[in-house]
This record gives C-alpha cells, structure tokens and sequence, in this order.
DNA sequence: CGCGACGGTTGAAACGCGTCAACGCTGCCC
DNA sequence: GGGCAGCGTTGACGCGTTTCAACCGTCGCG
C-alpha cells in the first residue's frame, strides 16, 4: 500500500508480471483476460494501491465522464432540488454529476465554463446568468458540447432546454381566485425584469377580466420585500382591500402571511394568500401556504435526460425545448371563508 | 472558429510559425516570450479557437486545480452555507470548487471519491457519511492527498478539520433560559445517535442543575418531528408544562411553534422556543424564532483554508481541528413575558 | 574593425500514463 | 499440416510541459 504516489500501470503490470496492454484490459475489458491472469493483476493493483490516472485515460478518450450542472444559487431550493433530479438521471446513467455554483456572477460563470470546456466535460446543464447569450457558452455549443438551458431561455433552437410554463402558472392561480369567487385581488412581485415573475403575473391577469387587480411591485422575492407589500395591503381600509393576493414566490407570500398575522388579518378568511413555488416551508408555515408547485426534481431529471440523450447519439439528436406544467397546491391559506 | 474539435496546440503553433515549446511558453510563462511573438501566436490561438487540454496538462502536472467539496446533502442550508464559505476561499486562491452531492449515500459517496481519487484533485473537503472512517477516504489520505473534515470526526488527529463546538451551542441556550428565570423546561431533539444532538443536549443539562429539564426525543431533525413534540407539550396540563423549550434544530422549533400557534398558546409567554442553526426561516417565521448561530460560512472558509494551506506546504503542514463557538441570537420567540 | 561573450529566445525531443488496434504465440482440432 | 481460437504483447498515439542545446543579434573590448 505504499508508495502510491506514483503507482502507475507499469507497475502493476511489472508485479503481476504481465503487460501493460494486460493490465488495460483487465480494467477494461476483462472477459478478454484469462481468469488466472485476471487475478494476478487484481491483486497486484490491490497489493500497490494502485488509482487508474483518469487524466490519462481521458486524454486518450477525448472526453470525460462528468456532467456539470451550473446554477445560480446552491442555496436556493429551487435549484437543489433540480440538482437532485438531474442527479438522479445522470447517476443512472454512470456518469459523474458535479455541481458548480455561479452565485448570479457572470465571471464565476465564465471561469466554471472555461475549466469545464478545458475538462473537455460530457455535457452542461446549465441556468445561466445572463439567459444563455454569453461567448463562453456560445463557444462550448460551437465547439459540440452538449448543453441544456434550465429555466432559462427556451426559445433558442440550437440547444436543448427545459422550463415551466409560467403564464400557465399564473393563469392557474387567477383561475384559482375565481373560482373561489374573490372579484377583488392583487399581484404582488417583481422586478417584472425578471422574465418568470412578468409571466406569472401576464397569465394571473389574463384570466381576470372583469375582476379588480391591483399589483404591489416589490424590488426582490424576500420575505421581507413580501412583509413590506403586507404592509401596504394591510393599511388599506378593509373594504378597498384585495381579498386574495397572488405572490410570485413563496418567500414573498410568507413575508405577506406574517404581516397579515402580526397586524390580526385573518388568513384566509381576511385575505387569501397563494404562493408560487411550493418550498418546502410552505407547508410548514403558521397558516399553511397555498401555492404553485414547479416540478422541479423532475425538471432536473428531464434536463439531464436531454443531455444524456444528446451525448449518446449527437447525429440523430434534434434539439428540444420542453415546458413543464405547474401544479395548484391548495393548502388553507386560500381555503373558502367560512370552511 | 471552425474545426475545433480537434485542435491541438500543435496546429496552433503551425499557423503562428512557431514551436510547440513557444505556444506552451505563451500560455504559461508569457514574460519569457518576445512581444511580436506573443501576439501572433495569442492570434492564432483566438483565430482557431484554441482550449487548453486540461487533460494533458494534468497528465504532466500531476495532479489538479480543482478542490471538491463533498457534502451530505445539497439541499440543507447548512451544507449550501458552508460550500459559499468554501467557495470563497478556494476562488481567492486561483483554484476551482465543485461541488459532490452524497446524499446521505455512502455508495454514492464512494463513487465520487473514486472518482476524484482518479483525476487527481488537489484536495478534498467533506463532511462523511460515516465519521471519515470509510475506506475509500481513509485511501485518499494515504495517497497524501489533503482532507478536511468539516463538522464530522474533529477528534482524528491524522487530518485537519473543523466544527461547531455543539456542546458550547447546548450550554449557551441552558445559560439563556437560566437568565430569563424558567425553572421548568425542555430539551426536544433526537434521534441521539446523531453525534451533534447529543452533544447539545449534553451541553444544554450541563448547565441547568437545580432546574427541571424533560427531555422529548425526536425520530428525525423535521418540522413534523417538531409539530409531534409540540402536541405532546401543548397536552401537558399548564402547571406541568416547561416555560421554555430548546429544540435541537430549527426545523423541530419551527413545528412546535406552529403547533403551539395553532392551540392558541402563546410563545413566548406562555412557552418560549429556542432553535439551533438560525437557518434564514428562523427570523421570518411568524413568532420571530431565536436561535443559537453556527458560523456556517466561516466554517467553510475556514475549512478550505486549511486545505490549501496544506497543498502549498505539505511537508511543514500540522493537521489542526479547529472548533469554532456558536453564538445566540435572541429573538422574539424567547422574550422576556410581559415585554 | 573583428572577435568573443552574453542576454535573450527558440525548437526538437523526452516525458507523463493509459488505451487500443494490430500482431504473435500456444495449443488444439480436423 | 492447415486453420482457428484464445490470450497476451507491442507500439503508436493523445497533448501539453519542460529541458536543453542551438541560435540570434548586440555589445564591448582589444
């Protein structure tokens, strides 16, 4: 076991007394080695403590096993969870899932993908910064790397990705609202520069006509933007005040909740409260939070798949862009008054 | 831009006119390269869309520019925390981070250090599954690559490492509970197996003789676990009840403040809840929830650190573990009744 | 003015390690 | 004896790094 720094093939073919070719097909091709031999370099690798060098392996091979996943936030749960769908898939497949974390840096991006391109990487998985126009990523595709966008940038065709429908999601909530018969409701999010909350917000008014929607625009999706909005709603005199709010995420509607709890609102017979989202703390919340829930583990897996896909059969493969449906979590924070 | 696949710094030199030897000089040790020269051969490198085989490079080298930070789950704030402290450090230092997900698995936490055994990373931070007694880590030590355990295994003294002192955390919400005068609380945590609540626990009696302590064990570290404690609390006839519950995480503090909400027992009045981790929720729940802070980002900094000071001088290297203090953080949810 | 020395480059070749295709040896069967 | 498996070996190859000898032009000295 010592002297493992610089065990290499040689040596373990020297032990065993066979060559090197030998050793290489144990490793890799063992049916073609006799059984006898097979073991004598078995346990002269276990013997020398011998690690195959992946970087000459790879060298020879082109390419590498791993997949990367870049997101913009490792501590958001929306993209740890898509971290362990794509996982899962990429698993499954025998490969090797890393994760890199741009933290909504465009230069950490850069330098991931820099390394990732000199890694020559299987493939990318990637919610990108700036919605997938950066050189960088540009140069990967150019280069043929197989690389899915992640709720980013559907509508490029010379790439895969995969999103939600955020229009749908935001016609499901107003839907939601209008059959709970509410004929007065709000919006609240922003910045509307974000693409996801202007959808959200586009679909919830567009199945509202005829209903008044005022929108509180917010400067971020944090609880406390969500506490200040709440604040707002709360010193409108009760009959000029929306009865149901919509919230383009569920840290904004938890802001709201707490808010309308503290200022004795009750919820939801006061004010209906729906999120967007589906974190794991909505249900967990003081009055447990309605919400819109992206499948978000399985929007991982679809991604991976794609790029497993792509990999596997570069020719045939036709770029895709799947849209995932969200989903109405009815929980009692816009439970029907009276219930 | 075309036919990058295959381009080699061969074809660069080629079309700059100069040697292979020179382009490898561009790129690594410009200062010693003619300006003219340089640019022409900067030129062709942009002209053919040059990457650097990483591969090749590291087949020489001998060994990585990536550190790997290997957690036990991605989706656990903690672990997101310490992977941004992490993150800094070994970006200052010019290296790159990724991130390995185990998932609770050992498999799969095995696989990973697999395969990082094999390409060769310069160092590995991790929080093991099983205390770092694997065999597959205990290997990468062996091979002399640096390991540091973070929040896992302080006491082994072949590797440096880091944590929280859990029994400082346990004796500081003892200490706050004496302070605020409860003669009658609890300790709501478990299972015990899990080295880190038992140490809290430890701490948390350690400092409360004279007082009545009652002890609710936990099946797992959840909010449900939370809401199950907090049903058995809230059953208690009053005189019966403890004043003041420390639970051993947040999530446990965040149910059982739910569920004291939801019977219309008032907290903290009536019964004051003290969390461990100070996750961002724990301020935006709906009682403001207090809590003892564990400098999660500090620890990955630190961690990494430790890590790179030990590949820069592997031989005047002394492993150190490092155990960092936990600090309250007082909030509403353990006010003083009547403020 | 001529020659050697010197600072500053350049380019060929060896090297790191594993992979794979082509080839060679043994022994067996018909 | 020819042919065929079955096994193992050989050697070229992938690509960037580094070493070292050779080389260039310039400068100073005699």
């Amino acid at each position: 076991m010592e002297n493992m720094e610089t065990t290499s093939i040689k040596e373990v073919a020297h032990r065993a007394g066979v060559s090197l070719g030998t050793v290489s097909n144990v490793l890799n091709r063992p049916h073609l080695v006799a059984d006898t031999t097979r073991q004598r370099v078995l346990e002269a690798i276990r013997e020398l403590g011998y690690v195959r060098n992946d970087s000459a392996r790879q060298l020879r091979a082109g390419r590498s096993r791993t997949i990367a996943i870049v997101v913009l936030d490792v501590s958001n749960p929306f993209f740890t969870d898509v971290i362990r769908g794509a996982e899962e898939a990429i698993d499954a497949a025998g490969a090797v899932a890393v994760v890199c974390n741009s933290g909504q840096s465009a230069a950490r991006e850069r330098r991931h993908l820099e390394l990732l391109e000199e890694q020559r990487v299987q493939g990318v998985l990637i919610t990108p910064v700036d919605g997938g126009r950066d050189s960088q990523l540009v140069n990967l595709i150019k280069r043929g790397v197989p690389v899915v966008l992640v709720d980013r940038g559907i509508w490029q065709s010379d790439r895969c990705s995969v999103a939600v429908d955020d229009v749908l999601g935001g016609r499901i909530a107003g839907q939601h609202f209008r059959e709970l018969g509410h004929d007065h409701v709000a919006f609240v999010g922003g910045p509307l520069t974000i693409p996801q909350v202007a959808d959200r917000q586009r679909g919830f008014e567009s199945v509202l006509s005829g209903v008044r929607v005022r929108t509180f625009l917010t400067p971020e999706l944090t609880v406390a933007a969500g506490r200040q909005a709440g604040h707002a709603i709360a010193d409108l005199p009760a009959p000029d005040r929306p009865t149901a709010v919509f919230c383009a995420n569920d840290l904004l509607a938890l802001g709201l909740l707490q808010e309308m709890t503290q200022r004795g609102i009750n919820v939801p017979d006061e004010v209906a409260i729906l999120g967007y989202d589906d974190i794991d703390f909505a249900a967990a919340a003081a009055v447990p939070l309605s919400s819109v829930r992206q499948p978000r583990e399985h929007l991982g897996r679809a991604a991976a798949e794609l790029l497993l896909e792509e990999t596997r059969s570069p020719d045939t493969h036709a770029h895709r862009n799947l849209v995932f449906h969200p989903e109405l979590v009815a929980r009692k924070s816009t439970a029907r008054p009276g219930r």
